[in-house]
DNA sequence: AAACTAAATGCAAACGATTTGCAATAAGGA
DNA sequence: TCCTTATTGCAAATCGTTTGCATTTAGTTT
């Protein structure tokens, strides 16, 4: 989704465009292939604007998750992941356990799952698909090394 | 795995039957079925044994983890989960999100995902297929409220 | 353009889950 | 039974995240 578009939903939502909100959109868009920490993303957006704050960062990541424009997961440690919603079709993530990258592959066995689901009645709400492993970028640096 | 092979483990692996040890041990056996929280292990273990403290629980789940007799993972609000690992085959789970009961099935699209991680020279680490829904129990419960 | 008002911010302090330091205790071999 | 070292319990520290409250600001209204 472009930065414009997120601009546009958050106003139609009744939410004012802060210069702290304009800058983490501005980071998470940049960052839209890459899950990053609440941390990181302040890091980025003091860059542009260097008043802002964790606590509106924490504050607006959660204005984004409730507008379902913010993924979030957490990693082994417990510590929490953010990145922008995915607007393409369904589709699942291989992350790099290196340096966070994500990138997408259309596969998934759905059909398969809610025959499964079906089977023991149980109500499929949600599914999570997700490939953990090194990047061909990560596997070449460490080769290199 | 039966509590008898957990105790040899921790004990071939040099540490102390401790009775806080023996307790926990019995409980995660007793909710092998379930992702529960340390809170909720120490709850159950303080029943056998009113002593058992907080930390000794969270150290003992380290070490469990350490010894990949434990599996740990995070529900949305970042908080943690354990459950003991499962010693039978390859399998995936359908976790309920009420009552956290998991459900096991066997299937597996591990040769498709392998062929895809391959095409983009991703070398996959691991794989997370899991189902989030609601258990034939407590869907029959909310339609009777 | 100035005034207004509710929403948003920044700070410090609270929070909950988890971890750590340290002195006291207990397991299991000698 | 004794001894040594691992383990425990407690309290305090830590980490990520959230909250209360006074101040500031976006976006409207005059």
């Amino acid at each position: 989704m472009k930065i414009h578009e997120l601009e546009k939903r958050m106003k139609e939502a009744g939410f004012k465009l802060t210069n702290q909100r304009l800058s983490l959109l501005s980071v998470l868009d940049k960052f839209s292939e890459t899950m990053v920490t609440a941390e990181e993303l302040l890091t980025e957006c003091q860059k542009d604007y260097p008043a802002t704050n964790i606590t509106t960062v924490y504050r607006n990541l959660i204005l984004l998750e409730g507008l379902r424009l913010l993924h979030k997961t957490s990693d082994s440690k417990g510590k929490s992941l953010y990145k922008l919603v995915c607007s393409d079709e369904h589709h699942h993530h291989m992350v790099c356990l290196d340096c966070g990258k994500v990138e997408s592959f259309d596969f998934c066995p759905l059909e398969e799952l809610r025959k499964i689901t079906e089977r023991n009645n149980f109500r499929l709400v949600e599914h999570n698909l997700e490939l953990y492993g090194v990047c061909s970028e990560c596997d070449k640096k460490i080769n290199e090394e």
